[in-house]
DNA sequence: CATCAACCCTGAGAGC
DNA sequence: TGCTCTCAGGGTTGAT
């Protein structure tokens, strides 16, 4: 479910550094977020949602860690502890909360429970039971296949269209592709696609540079403007984002495209749902 | 390499 | 109401 711009809210949730945090908070005045909290007893109600090291190993080690950076890596959690790091992916339908130890009782879809040192805790939600929580000393054992971050300051216009130049798969899957890049999901791939005009079907090594310049300048317009708006909330997950008011193509099959006035047309791409506007995407090259 | 289907799971919505 | 079918923001695995 959650891509980068979500992930990312929820780091900043979860740093205490977003005005979104008040409204999650155990102490609406008190400090915001977890950073700096110590773990305590931790519960875990689905086994699989510990994909390293076993759940009584993973208890036992994260018990009494105090927290000392969150950080994301692609659509990874990164949390920084005393001895380990401790990496949560939330999947199609995780997500994360914090809320007083006592006063909540539990959700049926409440999959690890993290209560910390004082009276809080951190619960992960996960209906689908997708996602995974790794407890490492090197987090690279983990990280270390993603490619780069969109954001990164290397990855110039230049380094993209190689990157491109050497790959005939089609565009939408390449992008998609956390080794090639890092943070990119279904929704984000095609609004970037259509801001960009490009089919996604395209294949990546056709993509002249000025495409893959303007491909590059989209991806980065997409996932800034969803970070701006906490992201996008849709079905059950709500998480207090709103850039799915904003989608240009997502879901929007039928609708007109907001460029040329065209129908939006929705096809499959690699068993995903996938949106665009033939008119303003047309297809070049195969 | 790259593609594809199956799989991991639950739940919502459409159609009958 | 209840059944069946499809689909869902992700990713791995094994076959081809």
């Amino acid at each position: 479910m959650p891509e980068l711009p979500e992930v990312e809210t929820i780091a900043r949730f979860l740093r205490g550094t977003h005005g979104l945090a008040i409204s999650r908070s155990p102490h609406p005045n008190g400090p915001l977020g977890v950073l700096g909290r110590k773990f305590a007893d931790v519960q875990v109600t689905w086994q699989r949602s510990i994909a390293e090291p076993a759940a009584p190993a993973f208890c036992a080690r994260l018990y009494g860690q105090s927290i000392l950076e969150i950080t994301r890596r692609g659509k990874f959690l990164v949390f920084q502890l005393e001895k380990d790091w401790m990496l949560i992916h939330l999947r199609m339908s995780g997500d994360l909360r914090v809320e007083p130890r006592d006063k909540t009782t539990l959700g049926l879809h409440d999959r690890i429970i993290f209560n910390f040192a004082d009276d809080a805790r951190m619960v992960f939600n996960d209906t689908r039971k997708f996602g995974r929580a790794w407890l490492l000393k090197d987090p690279q054992q983990v990280l270390g296949t993603l490619g780069p971050e969109p954001f990164d300051p290397e990855l110039t216009a230049d380094a993209f269209h190689s990157m491109l130049h050497k790959k005939k798969r089609a565009i939408k899957p390449l992008l998609m592709d956390q080794k090639f890049l890092a943070g990119m999901g279904n929704i984000y791939t095609d609004e970037a696609l259509h801001l960009a005009r490009v089919h996604p079907l395209e294949k990546a090594s056709s993509l002249n540079y000025s495409q893959a310049e303007s491909l590059l300048r989209a991806i980065r317009e997409v996932l800034t403007e969803g970070i701006r708006r906490n992201g996008a909330s849709i079905d059950w997950a709500y998480r207090g984002g709103d850039f799915q008011n904003y989608f240009r193509v997502y879901q929007r099959n039928g609708e007109k495209c907001p460029l040329c006035g065209d129908k939006i047309e929705r096809i499959m791409v690699s068993q995903r749902g996938t949106h665009f506007c033939p008119s303003c995407q047309p297809l070049e090259k195969g």
